[in-house]
DNA sequence: CGGTACGGCTTTAGAGCCGTACCGGTGCGCTAAT
């Protein structure tokens, strides 16, 4: 990145970049693919929007929410002299669409807001690959890896897209993601040796805290007692939206300022419980996941959970909407081994095989069929096709390219043995997740410092004990780190070692202690192995 | 997987226990009815 370019960004967007993000863009503008994990509120965007400054075409921003691209074409149209930004999507009148794509056509824009819902679309990538596009950026890249196998299925065609539009360099922007988490999302974007930015994972400011519980009453009592007392923001997270009004109504009733929030609501009263936790008029939002992406309070002082989300990504993610004016503040899991259950059935629920059978039989022996064809002829609700696709896809069954869906050669070939991969793949993803949960209740029943396990769940290693969550406090996560990591053991196992397993195939070194090591296998998930046990059968090999 | 609602049962008339069925998160885009 040159001298010219530098006070020209400046010039235009009046903040001068750090190293780590030139670092990213001076890839990106070498043509080279970047993946880069950092902080909300670190400046993800200007990676693009100056990338946007000199790249001689158009920079397609994939973001999964509408409400965040129109938050970025109204702060791209803040900047005086910032090229032109739009964003295409359901909400868009007609007309203001019509005239979007002639100024696309037109090169009067540079940037172009969308969600994945729109690239599945063939008119669209057209006129984007025909009005040339210089970067494809992922934002929220994240979700790539939680959505795309299910949830919202053209996550998961990114990759075919990205290769419709002409191949060119691919940005994927997330603020989460622990290894096995990044490199999904490498993968299903289809990334070619990417420059990799992970910025530090630490946020010493927030205090850990888990609280267990036996009875669910119990719990909901020291939730609601512990929330009622608190003063400042706060973000209670909860499973059900049922909970959401519970607790809001409990808290109401000790007279706190509490709102629920979740995703079956009208928008516009999710709009005001937003707005006015932002105002200051709502104190607690008591939400489901939902609420998450694009609120961006500086001053949150309490994260509580007052159930276990389904692992520590979503955890750390949820906990890190705490105290990004880094003033102190609190996260408490309120912990009970039962509420693990409802995770398990979150994680559950794959395409069924007749669905599965369905969406094969459509898809000729040679050539290829078009995606929207396919979910025409199988007679099945969109959605439903789409995961069923996507299941054979992963399963390796079936292939998505620039024609359209095909079978992969060799591959099985009766709608029968298609059910059974589709099904055996789904058990493998199952045992993945189930591993993921069973993360998430490590860290909830460690003795251990909270933070030294949370951190190295997503690579960082920190010497000693934080000395701010509860284990510190209390003592325990000083009795268990006796005589400290074994310098051998970490030469042999170092944190991101390939290594493979007789079983399980082949896995990533996660973290090693002093007597046991964490390994994440692609088909099988996170496994603890005793280290005694791994030297004296040499159940691993470094690969 | 676990919680809740509900119907039926009982060393039987009022209440508690049991088994069973059902439900549970995240957002895009599009359509139909007002």
């Amino acid at each position: 990145m040159d001298d010219a370019l530098r006070s020209h960004a400046t010039e235009v967007f009046g903040w001068t970049l750090r190293p780590d993000q030139v670092s990213v863009i001076d890839a990106v503008l070498e043509g080279r693919d970047a993946l880069a994990v950092m902080p909300t509120g670190s400046g993800k965007s200007a990676i693009y929007q100056v990338a946007g400054l000199v790249l001689d075409g158009l920079v397609v921003v994939v973001s999964p929410l509408v409400a965040l691209q129109e938050d970025q074409v109204v702060g791209l149209e803040h900047h005086e002299g910032a090229p032109r930004a739009v964003a295409m999507n359901a909400t868009k009148k007609a007309r203001a669409v019509t005239e979007a794509w002639d100024a696309v056509a037109a090169g009067e824009v540079t940037y172009v807001f969308l969600a994945p819902e729109q690239l599945a679309k063939d008119d669209v990538i057209d006129r984007l690959r025909d009005a040339g596009v210089a970067l494809v950026t992922v934002d929220e890249a994240h979700c790539v890896s939680s959505w795309g196998h299910d949830f919202r299925p053209d996550y998961l065609a990114l990759g075919e897209v990205i290769e419709r539009l002409g191949r060119p360099p691919v940005l994927a922007l997330t603020a989460t993601g622990s290894t096995p988490v990044r490199d999904d999302v490498v993968t299903r974007l289809g990334m070619r040796d990417p420059f990799l930015l992970a910025t530090g994972f630490d946020r010493p400011g927030i205090r850990l805290e888990v609280v267990r519980h036996a009875e669910d009453r119990d719990k909901r009592d020291a939730v609601v007692e512990q929330v009622a007392a608190l003063d400042g923001p706060a973000v209670v997270y909860v499973s059900t939206r049922a909970a959401t009004t519970e607790y809001a109504d409990a808290l109401a009733a000790r007279g706190r300022l509490a709102q629920p929030y979740h995703a079956g609501m009208p928008i516009s009263e999710r709009e005001t419980v937003h707005t006015g936790f932002l105002d200051g008029d709502v104190e607690v939002v008591v939400a489901t996941s939902a609420f998450g992406m694009g609120i961006d309070k500086p001053d949150v002082r309490f994260v509580v959970h007052a159930d276990i989300p389904e692992s520590l990504d979503a955890y750390y993610q949820e906990v890190g909407r705490a105290g990004r004016d880094a003033e102190p503040a609190l996260a408490t899991l309120h912990y009970r081994a039962e509420d693990l259950g409802l995770r398990r059935f979150f994680a559950s629920g794959s395409p069924r095989p007749a669905t599965i059978r369905a969406a094969f039989r459509t898809v000729p022996a040679t050539g290829s069929i078009p995606r929207a064809a396919l979910v025409e002829a199988s007679g099945l609700a969109p959605r439903t096709a789409g995961r069923a696709v996507n299941a054979l896809i992963e399963a390796g069954v079936l292939q998505d390219d620039v024609d359209g869906i095909s079978r992969v050669p060799g591959a099985v070939d009766t709608p029968d043995g298609a059910a059974a991969a589709a099904a055996a793949r789904a058990a493998e993803r199952e045992r993945v997740e189930e591993s993921r949960i069973a993360m998430m209740r490590q860290f909830a029943e460690t003795s251990g410092c909270r933070r030294q396990f949370l951190l190295a769940y997503f690579g960082d290693e920190i010497p000693e004990p934080c000395g701010n969550c509860d284990t510190c406090a209390s003592g325990t996560a000083y009795a268990e780190e006796t005589s400290g990591v074994d310098g051998a053991n970490d030469a042999t196992w170092p944190p991101d070692a390939h290594v493979e397993h007789a079983e399980w195939g082949s896995g990533i070194v996660m973290s090693t202690e002093e007597d046991r090591i964490t390994v994440f296998f692609e088909a099988a998930g996170y496994r603890t192995l005793a280290l005694a046990d791994v030297e004296s059968r040499g159940l691993l090999e470094r690969v």
